[in-house]
DNA sequence: AGCACGCCGACT
DNA sequence: GTCGGCGTGCTC
């Protein structure tokens, strides 16, 4: 330790959750300890005109800023940092690599709460379980209260006890009803700490029996516990991913350690939920932005504090602090939701393995479609494959066939044939899917007299028609007017929808199956809360014949009696600028098919098109996802894109239509003045969508096949930007690794 | 991102 | 004569 001299002083380097690529310098409080704070404490400090919660980086000898312009932290708020070393290092690569600042990556990591300052509340949570009583109650005498009834049923199936975590998470209007049959001495307060978990209580059902494949799946990833690795299991719908990633987990459990689980999507979250609660006695943490910030802020602490084994996640999940890591799971990784796509926009996959590698524990990617970078990293030998090529138990593989639709008769979008297969399964008393991603009666509205198209004011985009609201709506920004049935232009002609959505089908359906029941999911049927769930119970029990739907529908859930699939609409995905279309549209193509045949009935998934002969339909259907992926994988390195190459994509947005071009003029000479290595430089051109929610955006992408020469432009390019005054009149954020490029 | 400082229009 | 419009510039 450097003696210091009676006037010098420690130097506190902060990051502050400001978008500022910069660190400061602080100096330390006034009632300063002996013992100087660790890296990773939250501090209050003087910033500006107020204060800010800051995050502490180091603690320094001197600082390049006059110390007589220096201010003082107010004070500590942390005597231990929350974040461990490690994954302070993890925030600190990860705000390098996306070129974001740093204190906003790192207030990323924390709920809300604590980022606000608010000191870390040890709350303990409730838990509840049945009396002697109430055990040797039935439920049928509780008749006259359903709601207690329900209550109390829950308890006797879960026979243990229940948090308040997870009651809310089963009914979110529970308390009342607990409160009663507290009263009536069924219910008590359970005081006996179940969190801690005991070996012999970690698993409450046995294991499913596996096949050898899942074995050696299971085997693989759990030999690698302890240390770095990546494992890409590739398994197709119902070849029983869920049940290997239960087995690991139990492994990982068994070690004391911890394990965090991310899936794409919220409403993914309550089927693997409900599967991981049947199978563990330890309580599971669920992180997703339906809950509340106190409900985050418990899950986050009880993970930090290792009073709880697994959590359940979505993206932003994925910083959580762990005191026990063991193992990250991420689940369907191809999906693009892990990448963040505004502000920090970082891809949770790709952090993952840099955690993993950084925590020393193995990363499992799972997938039945697995992206053609993950494929590349298991060719490359980076990623370690386990392939479940069968079906679990007896289900059959569907049969895809494509239904060539040229010249024949349609009506709204559904050939003869289709319509006649429809009639076929539906005698046959089972289930028909029907796919069309596209919401709204029809993407159209011309005039037939003088061929006006009613286009959004602000975006470069057409106003889409809901008809049961009569209204029209722009899905790019919101905007929405009333249905006009007079051409605005001609005040003469007709107005015709043009297209297809999931609403027109939906009366079409009406029509032609009018003795069966069809429900459509999509996100305008589904916005209510709760509305998809009680969809969803109404069509296993059988009581729906057509599920029609848009995306929603290709992820996760599954019906056992849907034995016909039909994707309305295969072409639309095969014309696409994005290099990245054809890809996304295989995995959609999988992944709805393997909504179908599920159980012991085989089946079937027809795929209207008028590209028969489409080298990516034909080979997808003969062949299977692999091949396909392989010759993707041949076409993108002949082209040297991604994988093969690496990419950052610098996006602008302006009001003001002539801004952009001042921006990219002051950029280009700095790209010129920098651009060592041998990037490739494209651009500027307009977005795809030139125009959107009034405002013009234009991007300009860096491509290289050395990530590292892409990087070292990025590190002296962005910080020179930012600094820029014709940065000052418009919105420009950089994108590394981007997936989309509109 | 905030928030202050800073020069030009309609009001007590 | 002032209150306040939001343009630019800084934050240790």
């Amino acid at each position: 330790m450097a003696n210091l001299s009676s006037g010098e002083e420690l130097i506190f380097r902060v990051a502050i959750p400001v978008p500022v690529y910069r660190i400061f310098d602080y100096l330390p409080p006034d009632n300063a300890g002996l013992e100087s704070p660790k890296p990773g404490v939250r501090l209050e400090v003087p910033f500006g005109s107020g204060k800010k919660i800051a995050f502490l980086l180091e603690i320094v000898q001197r600082s390049e800023v006059d110390t007589g312009k220096l201010k003082r932290v107010a004070r500590i708020l942390d005597n231990k940092p929350l974040l461990s070393a490690k994954d302070l290092r993890l925030l600190l690569w990860a705000g390098n690599y996306y070129h974001h600042p740093l204190g906003e990556v790192i207030s990323f990591a924390f709920p809300a709460a604590l980022r606000q300052g608010k000191p870390v509340a040890v709350q303990t949570e409730k838990r509840y379980a049945l009396t002697d009583l109430g055990k040797s109650t039935l439920g049928e005498q509780l008749q006259r209260t359903p709601r207690q009834k329900s209550v109390f049923e829950k308890f006797h199936v879960s026979q243990a006890s229940l948090s308040e975590a997870e009651l809310s998470a089963w009914d979110g209007n529970w308390r009342p009803a607990v409160k009663q049959l507290i009263a009536r001495q069924l219910l008590r307060i359970d005081l006996s700490d179940t969190r801690v978990n005991r070996p012999e209580a970690l698993v409450r059902n046995n294991a499913l029996q596996c096949n050898p494949q899942q074995q050696s799946a299971i085997g693989a990833v759990c030999s690698g516990l302890g240390r770095f690795g990546v494992f890409l299991l590739e398994g197709v719908t119902g070849s029983g991913k869920t049940e290997v990633y239960l087995q690991i987990i139990r492994s990982v459990l068994e070690r004391g350690q911890q394990v965090l689980v991310l899936v794409p999507e919220i409403t993914l979250t309550p089927q693997l939920e409900g599967r991981f609660r049947q199978r563990f006695a330890v309580s599971i943490a669920l992180s997703h932005s339906k809950l509340t910030d106190k409900q985050r802020q418990a899950a986050w602490l009880q993970m930090q504090q290792g009073e709880c084994s697994i959590m359940l996640g979505t993206r932003s999940a994925l910083f959580t602090p762990l005191k026990n890591p063991g193992l990250i799971i991420l689940d369907e990784e191809h999906d693009s939701s892990f990448k963040q796509q505004d502000g920090f926009r970082f891809s949770a996959r790709d952090i993952a393995v840099v955690r993993g590698k950084l925590l020393h524990i193995p990363v499992l990617l799972g997938s039945a479609t697995p992206s053609l970078e993950s494929l590349h990293n298991a060719d490359k030998q980076r990623y370690r494959l386990l392939h479940l090529p069968d079906r679990a138990g007896n289900a059959t593989e569907p049969v895809l066939q494509l239904m060539d639709i040229r010249n024949k008769r349609m009506q709204e979008g559904l050939s003869e044939s289709l319509v006649e297969e429809i009639r076929l399964t539906l005698a046959k008393n089972e289930q028909v899917l029907l796919f069309l991603n596209r919401r709204g009666f029809a993407p159209t509205l011309i005039c037939h007299g003088c061929g006006w198209v009613a286009r959004c004011q602000r975006c470069d985009a057409n106003l889409v028609i809901h008809f049961d609201e009569e209204r029209l709506r722009c899905h790019h920004c919101g905007k929405e007017q009333r249905l006009i049935n007079q051409c605005p232009a001609c005040k003469a002609g007709e107005l015709t929808p043009l297209g297809l959505g999931t609403e027109r089908v939906e009366k079409v359906l009406a029509e032609l199956f009018a003795g069966n029941v069809s429900v459509r999911l999509d996100r305008d049927s589904t916005q209510r809360k709760g509305s998809l769930e009680s969809y969803l119970q109404q069509i296993n029990q059988g009581e729906v014949d057509i599920i029609l739907g848009t995306q929603m529908l290709a992820k996760g859930h599954h019906f056992p009696n849907v034995t016909l699939v039909a994707i309305l609409d295969v072409d639309s995905g095969l014309f696409s600028i994005d290099f990245r279309a054809a890809e996304k549209l295989a995995q959609m193509i999988v992944q709805v098919s393997g909504r179908a045949g599920r159980a012991e009935k085989p089946g079937k998934v027809i795929m209207q098109t008028r590209q028969p002969e489409h080298p990516l339909l034909t080979t997808l259907i003969r062949q299977g996802y692999r091949s396909f992926a392989k010759s993707a994988l041949a076409e993108r390195k002949e082209a040297l894109l991604p994988p093969f190459s690496y990419q950052a994509l610098l996006r602008v947005q302006s009001a003001d239509a002539d801004a952009p071009e001042h921006f990219f003029q002051a950029v280009s000479a700095l790209v010129q003045k920098f651009n060592t290595g041998q990037n490739q430089v494209m651009g500027p051109v307009s977005a795809p969508m030139a125009r959107r929610a009034g405002l013009y955006r234009y991007q300009l992408l860096f491509q290289n096949t050395r990530r590292q020469e892409l990087h070292v432009l990025l590190d002296s390019l962005i910080p020179e930007i930012a600094k820029l005054k014709q940065a000052k009149n418009v919105r420009w954020s950089l994108d590394v690794d981007p997936v989309d490029l509109y």
